[in-house]
DNA sequence: CTTATTGATGAGTAATAATGATGATTATTT
DNA sequence: AAATAATCATCATTATTACTCATCAATAAG
């Protein structure tokens, strides 16, 4: 019954002393705004105004109709404009999924940057996951999964962002700092620290030391600076992302050793669902990603 | 941009699951509400929802404005209940206007009626005026006006609803106590006990001293009850409308004279503006002030 | 594999809203 | 006092908008 039109007759009324001035404030003629009233008031059987000389006075009712419109109308007015907002992708929430410890440290790099460029967007970030961050993705939990393995599944997609390869790092005492790479066996008497996580999500063992049948001494710890520290004064030894183990070889006596002859190259990826392919505040996102292989590589 | 429909339309899906569920809530198909939003998405350029299978998922645009209508949507179905009660004459606020210390007293009695009578109506009262009660009429600083005095104003209806009498109080003792009727000059050397307003305005003074030429000394009181006791103890006399005197006879040692061999007889008006003429809950009041006529006057 | 359900879309129609012209009323000016 | 200007209500007409029907595509269920 009430419209949202009607509310902003009533309101023009109000402020601009009388309906031809509203007219024009609307864009409409008097008789427009006439007749919506009159067909409302038909409706309603109640008078929202009368004539007194050549003006109109709002009833009661038609009083009621006016603060009903001060309040209700900014709401629509600020809505559409946080609409506008959300449309140009200025807006809105990335919820992002992190799967991985690298991934994470990552993300701390990237994500100034991001919102830098959008000062109207929220980040929620999402470690956890019930059972992995594909289903994240799917029970739309999270809208953009940063993962090192691309996810196979029909409905997402998965954009290449950032290559990197896993190191081992050593202090620069030991005996093996000296080497242009490493075998498994090396590892067989080294005490290996480790993410706090199940060692067949750890690349190092599927892909480097499982393989070949070794399996050293682990030690699972929660902080990565302590985990540095303790390589450095030569009591442990750690496998981390190259471009993080860089940043302590300049500032700690460690050193980074290449994983076998070849390295143990990773890529993350953005997976994200398919249906949301074309939203504006995801592909920001993973083309600051992509950006970010120069700058944080060098 | 954003209608009422549109936000009906959200509602309902949020509320049914489907789109067909709420077009069947909403009493349409679903081909208009999927036309609503469409058109909606095309102005704002943004996408409300999506398929996700044969369901459909709001966006996050979309869920702002779920948020949005579950705001909006109560007010505005809260607002027509509201001025619904309104044209009905249920609710809203009367606005009294209450000239003279009779008319208050009067309006005690009937007001407890009305209100039992309109439960939802919220009542003013107005005793002071910058000029006159017509004015305040006028000015629509109130919208029914009690008064003695018919108002002569043209676009002001007056409607009579109650007769009475202005009757003299005088102690039992009094020697004036045994008359029928008593003449102006009776009153010269009495002390005459009134409202505190100015003589003018006061029937006995302009309708039965004044033109007889008598003078008495008088002393104006803010209490009726206090005025009253000070007859009684024959310290002075006093005027008051019939029925307030018979009160007063049954409790006290007082007695009350008619004024004059005719009596003189006053009547109170409603007055309402011509433009208020069918306003209900204005005719409501005024019908029972002419019902108390018989009530009061017994 | 077939069938039922659900949503999107295009074309046509019904319903609604806006306009322009006119008349009535009321201020203002001459 | 009369003429003029401003304002609003109303009617008839036109323009716009919203709704329905028919149909297609996608998906889930039997």
């Amino acid at each position: 019954m009430i419209e949202r039109a009607h509310l902003r007759i009533i309101r023009a009324l109000a402020e601009n002393g009388s309906l031809t001035a509203a007219a024009n404030a609307l864009f409409l003629t008097q008789s427009a705004l006439s007749h919506q009233i009159r067909y409302l008031e038909q409706k309603l059987e109640i008078s929202l105004w009368q004539r007194d000389g050549r003006k109109l006075r709002l009833t009661q009712a038609g009083e009621l109709m006016l603060q009903v419109a001060q309040q209700v109308l900014p709401v629509l007015e600020q809505t559409e404009q946080t609409l506008q907002a959300y449309s140009e992708g200025r807006a809105g929430i990335l919820r992002l999924g992190v799967e991985c410890h690298p991934c994470y440290e990552w993300l701390k790099k990237i994500l100034a940057d991001y919102l830098r460029e959008m000062p109207q967007m929220d980040v929620d970030i999402v470690h956890q996951f019930q059972f992995s961050g594909m289903e994240g993705l799917l029970n739309h939990h999270i809208d953009l999964l940063v993962t090192p393995d691309a996810v196979k599944q029909v409905g997402v997609i998965n954009q290449p962002m950032f290559d990197y390869e896993l190191v081992l790092l050593v202090a620069e005492s030991h005996p093996l700092s000296k080497q242009k790479f490493i075998q498994p066996e090396a590892l067989h008497k080294e005490l290996l620290l480790t993410f706090p996580v199940a060692h067949e999500r750890l690349d190092v063992f599927t892909q480097f030391l499982m393989p070949a049948g070794i399996n050293p001494r682990t030690k699972a710890m929660q902080s990565m600076d302590i985990m540095v520290q303790m390589v450095a004064l030569q009591r442990a030894v750690t496998v981390l992302p190259n471009w993080l183990a860089k940043e302590f070889c300049q500032t700690l006596p460690v050193k980074a050793i290449r994983l076998g002859r070849g390295g143990l190259a990773k890529t993350l990826y953005a997976a994200i669902r398919q249906t949301d392919h074309d939203v504006s505040y995801l592909q920001t996102f993973i083309s600051l990603g992509v950006q970010s292989s120069n700058a944080v590589a060098d």
